[in-house]
This record gives C-alpha cells, structure tokens and sequence, in this order.
DNA sequence: ACCCTTTTGTTCACGCATTGAACTAACATG
DNA sequence: CATGTTAGTTCAATGCGTGAACAAAAGGGT
C-alpha cells in the first residue's frame, strides 16, 4: 500500500524533463519535432524544457538532418560531458574504482588489491577515498563534475532510515557503516548496493537486459544471487535483502551449504560447490580454469549442474513470470556458454507452458567486470529521475 | 525500464485526490485540518477537493469533535453508499456473485452451483449476467450506481492488448474470452484476475496483510498459489503469471504432481497430495474433514508437511524478504491453526537470519470466502485512483 | 532574384494546479 | 459580550502544459 506522495505542479516538470532525458539518453540524438511524438508532450514544452536543458548544458546539438523540402531538423543529445559518476567494486580480492562519463565510457579507473586478511572497513574505506582522488587526476575531472559515486559491496546492504549498514560474513562485516566513513571523507552523494544487484543493474540498462520490465538477472560466481526486475523497478523488498536465490531449497535434505543449511542451490551450480562435487579440491586452485576443465570434461556431475540450474530458473520463472532471464556471473557464463541449450530443456520440463513460452533465456554481455559500472549506474538512475542540477556549477 | 507517462497540472490533482480518497477510505473519518498533516497538502488544497468531493456526494459529514476552546473539527469520511461494486467468484462448484457498498459490506449475494460436466464458459458467462441483475435487484441498487465488476477465475488470466484470456486446464478452459463475452452482455466495466490473486488483494486490503508494503499471501487448498507484493504493488509479471508458487520444485525426482512434472510443493502440501500422502483415497471423500483426521492424527506425514511448508516459505523469504507472509487457503488455515509455530521453526533453520528476522508469519483471516470480496477490490482500486465520478449520475 | 511550399521550432495567452496569507466561522471562557 | 483559540475558506501569486499564432530555415520553380 505504498501510498504516493503529495504532488504540485514543479513535480509534473520534474517528472517530464525526467521522461525527455531518459528518451534522449537511451533513444540516442533525435529532434525536438521527434520528441513530441515520443513523449507525448506538446512542442511548446519540448522547446522550453530542450531550452533549459541546452543552457544548463544538460543536453547539447548534435548536427543536422535534412527534412526533404523544409526546415531541417536540429538533433539534440546528452551531454556525455556535463558530469561523470564514479563506480567502485569492492570485492574479494580488490577494490576497484572507475569514472565514467555519462554515457558510461570509462575515463580512469584504478584497482587496489586486498589481502584476504586485510578486509578491515576502515582500511578499505581509506582505499575508495584515495581512489577518488586518483581517478579523478588521472580522468582531469574535477569533484564539482561528479554527481556521485555508486558502490558495489558483498553481502547485505542494509538501508536504515539512519544510516546504510552492511553485513557481509565472508568479510567478517557485522553492521558495518560504510555509508558514514565515506561521508566523512568525501562531499559526493553516496549510493551503496549489494554487488549483485548493481551487476544486475547494469545488464537490465547497458546489457542484455535492454528494454525489458520484467526480468531475472542471475548471477553465478562462487557464490549465486539474482536480481529481480518486476515493472521496471528492482525489487529490493522490506530490507533491501530480496534475491539470495543462492540459499533458496531445491533438494530436502540436500548437500551441507555454507551457508549452514541444507539442500541450498548454491550448494549445486555456485563454483565452489560444483568443484567440491567434481572433486576438486578447493583449496588452492585456480578456480576459473579448474572450472573448464570440469565442464570440458562433462560425465554426471556436468549433467547434474544442468539439472539443478534449469530447475532453479524454471521456479524463477514459475514464480515471477519474467520476459527475460539473464545468466552472468564467470560460473554461470562459463555453464551457459557450454550448455545454454541444454539448460533451456530442462526449464522447459520444470516450468509451466504459458509462463515459459513468455521467457527467453539468454547470457549476460558484460562480463564480470560489471560491478563498477552497475555501481555508477546508481548514480546515473537518481541523476535522471531529478536531474538535479551540479550542486555548484549550476549557474556557470 | 516502465518509463512514466506525460503528466500535466491535472494529473497532479488526480493524483492527490486519490491520496486523499484512500488515506479517508483506510483511515476512517478525518477532520480536513487532520487532513492536512496526513497528506501533505496545504489547508487551501484540502478545502477545494474536500468540497468538490462532498458536492460530488463521495464524501459525506460524519459529526463533529470538540476542540478543546476552538471550534469543532468536522469529520468527513468516505460515503459508503455513494456508489457499489460487484465481485463475482468462478469455482469449480459454484459461481457466486456478490454485491457491495463502498465500505465491502455485502448488500446482497446469490449462488449458482456448477456440475462438474457444466464449465461451459457462455455457461458460466450467463449466470454471471444473470446474477448481476439478481444482486441488483436484492440489493435494490440500479446499474447506474455500480462502479464496476471484479471477476475472479481459476487458471491464468492473460491480459493481452485486445482482450484478456482464460487458460484454465481444469475447467477445460483454453484462451476463453471471458471479458468479451461480459462485455456483450454489460455495459459496466469488468475487471478479471486470478482468484487466488484476488483472495490476496482480499487480504492484503482488509486482512492480515493491512499496511504491509512488502508480502507474500500464500494460498493452500487443493492447489498451491501465491500472491507477490512488493513496494505495495502486486507482481504480475510479463503475462500475468507471476505467483505459481506451487509448482516450484522442492525436491529432485520428487512426487509426481497433477501438473505433470516431479517434486512441485503442491504434490507435497496441497491438499490433494498431502491426503494421497497419508494413504487417503481422494476421490470421494470430503476433502475438509478428511485433512482434518489427518492433521490431528500426526505423525511422519504431518512433520514432513510442516517441512515442506517451511522450506517453500523458506524460499520466497530468501527470494523476495517480504515483511509479511500470509497464509491462506482452506487447507492453509487447517495447517496453519494447528502447526504454526512448528512452521516458524523450520522456516528459521531455512532462511537467511537478516531476512527471517525481517518477516512476520501470520494466518490469513479472511477465510476461503474472500475470492469475491477480492475481485471486486479491484474496481475499488479503480474507483481509488482515478476517483472517477459515476458515468451517469456525475451531474446530480 | 523572388515567391511559394514545407517542415521545424518558438512565443504567448489561457486553463488549471498548489500555496501562503489574509480572512471568516464557530466554539469556550470569564 | 469581549476575547482567545481552533477550524475552515478565499484570493492573488506562481508554475506548468497546451493550442494557436508566429517565426525560421530550408528546397524548388519561375
């Protein structure tokens, strides 16, 4: 019953000039004359609203189109330029940091490795923080230009009205307070997110996810989580913990999972559980090629995974009724790329007609690299909901 | 990616007539000074819509309170008999049409059974026009005065841009055109869903589910569905789909279920398998009294049911992390009255600790009669959000 | 050169929305 | 009956989208 807010007329502006930038943004340069068709709006508030847009240097000219016999058409485009939004992946083994630009071309980027011991949030707080700093140098942007830094985090990410904890047990994190160390060491807003989801972000705006309202993205590393796309929206559910598809049953009494509990998916297709099951030992390998070299292999417990993973999606898809499935992640892309087929029988079987004729069932474009890019990603949706203004060079 | 409609000035006002139709619906009689705080808007807003909408007769003066030295606060409150709404539940033994007020007080009813052989849908489609007309008249309101009809129907209700269809295997039912069909038959506007999605808007509006904005109702009779709701909104999915809970698997190579796969929850703890389960011949007997015996009984069958059912809620809990899980359903409750807390348990050992926490599990308290109630909760959601005056009567 | 046609983009009066401030209404108290 | 207090209304100001009139920028024909 999430009752809408008390609205007044700025609201239908800033909702408008909301939908006219998202069209030009993902719909790339068109007309004013084009926008009215696609927005619905009238051409009176196409010119003032591209007017304000254009001084602002929000949006800018991008040529010319001949219209045969009349006026020509003047396109116009986003400022890739007017700001750039920051991406941070903290994962097991680094803390990466990117800038992007506003179409999400990567200007700078720096990586810092941790050691599995050294998970201290202090430690990797400072990290983001000289981060910034350097890719900002090395990008020649200044803080002013930044309209914000996303960031990726394992593990649970807990939005209070106060403050944002995370919990991430693999890090030793219990309620940890990231949001306020960063906000004690930089004035950029600060978006925070499960890693996952914001990869899952990333595939439903740049990746394979384009265009669709309802989707499952899927992610399988070492671990499995996914994010669901229901209208549009992420669903975040009451404490932003919704999609630990990972730890969802699929078999009473099953294998012991990490996790503590027994029978849990991930237990099955999540990288370190199908090693364990091909019996490689999991210690010291080096995971990914241990994990061709598996798959490569083939036998029953190839034959297994494909069972378990096309009967996981298709509870997905029994569940949720998505348009589209998504599989990322380097262990899910591993699998699907071997065995996509295969996986999609299997749903088939599981799943029931009239939902599952209504999904496709495809991989994921953007790799594992993803995370960052999500976590600017944040930045950028809150960017073109409001389109505030820069909070200094509004005036310039 | 729902991208938002144009807005314009008058949509504010739509807008905020509705949040002020519903905070008087949900919250009862309010002074338009209470008003003010609990919407948001300004005393001058509160005093034009509250007149408009006493003029329009879809408010009314409900007495008045003392304040302390001023003068007296005037109590408005929605009119419960401004207008009424129809609600119509297809069962496999009966249709049954219901009408009711504003405030879904049932103002009259009547029943038409079903032989099994008889799922004829212009069958069907004729006692639902009939019993409009019976409701009508028992009830003495004229069709002017209605708002609307809400159906509820078994099997998947695909809404496609020309007309909504009908899948339901066990009625025989395959694409059938019910909206077209009523709409031959009346002129009021028709609204169709799922009945067990409809039983969950029933609880999620006026039942256990009152004020949650994150839930899951769960419905167990003879079949196994679920209701999704995140950020207030039912999951409908990307063809209306969206909640076959009950035939996600639980179990590998488990039991065979109706549906013609293995391992579905249903086969498990859907009524009908949970009595093959305990070796109770399901033909002839009364299915009700039946579980009954069995659930007093005890023993292996019941303790794996209870497992079962917390393993799937489990699940969605991991999945979704609602705030609130609604269990309904006749069979449901039957379960539910007599194992919650054993339900709570096996719950808690098979989800998240950050999720479980989250979550409160709660019987349903609407009872398996609330199919029709539901359905016509979807007029009402109508009627709430665009406050649309009566076709007719508007001027009056 | 000049005018006409076509298409694109802008300006402005109008209607409709919320709002704060000034104002009126209705009570209790002494 | 005057005063204080609370409730509710009215009105000018401001903001927004829109349609209609208007301006701008081309090509084509004479």
């Amino acid at each position: 019953m999430a009752r809408p807010e008390r609205k007044t007329v700025r609201d239908v502006r800033k909702g408008n000039r909301g939908m006219l930038l998202r069209t030009l943004y993902f719909g790339g340069a068109r007309s004013r004359h084009e926008l009215t068709g696609l927005t619905g709006l009238s051409a009176a508030t196409i010119s003032t609203m591209t007017g304000d847009l254009l001084s602002e240097k929000i949006l800018m000219e991008a040529g010319q189109v001949e219209s045969d016999g009349g006026r020509p058409r003047v396109l116009l485009r986003v400022n890739p330029v007017y700001a750039y939004v920051i991406g941070v992946d903290v994962a097991e083994t680094h803390v990466r940091v990117e800038l992007f630009d506003l179409e999400m071309k990567e200007k700078a980027r720096v990586d810092y490795t941790l050691r599995p011991s050294h998970h201290d949030i202090e430690l990797v707080a400072r990290r983001i923080l000289a981060g910034i700093d350097v890719v900002l140098a090395d990008g020649q942007v200044t803080s002013e230009q930044v309209l914000g830094v996303g960031i990726g985090v394992p593990g649970i990410v807990e939005r209070g009205s106060a403050d944002t904890l995370i919990h991430a047990k693999t890090f030793g994190w219990d309620g940890v307070p990231l949001g306020a160390l960063m906000r004690a060491g930089t004035s950029l807003p600060v978006f925070i997110d499960n890693g996952a989801k914001t990869m899952g972000q990333a595939e439903l705006w740049f990746g394979a996810g384009r265009g669709a309202d309802h989707a499952v993205i899927v992610l399988i590393g070492s671990g499995v989580g996914a994010t669901v796309v229901a209208d549009g929206l992420a669903v975040r559910g009451t404490s932003n913990s919704a999609g630990e598809w990972g730890h969802t049953k699929i078999e009473m009494n099953g294998r012991l999972c990490r996790c503590g509990s027994r029978g849990c998916l991930e237990a099955y297709i999540g990288a370190e559980g199908l090693l364990a099951r091909a019996g490689v030992p999991t210690q010291t390998t080096d995971w990914p090629s241990a994990l061709g070299r598996v798959l490569d292999a083939g036998g029953d417990v190839v034959r297994e995974t494909v069972t378990y993973l096309g009967t996981g999606l298709a509870n997905l898809i029994n569940m949720l009724n998505p348009e589209r499935i998504l599989i990322g992640g380097w262990a899910g892309l591993m699998i699907g790329e071997r065995h996509l087929d295969e996986i999609r029988v299997v749903v088939g079987e599981n799943s029931l007609t009239q939902p599952y004729n209504a999904t496709s069932i495809v991989l994921g474009e953007l790799g594992p690299d993803a995370v960052a890019m999500g976590a600017a990603t944040l930045v950028l949706e809150e960017f073109l909901d409001t389109s505030a203004p820069l909070r200094l060079s509004a005036v310039s």
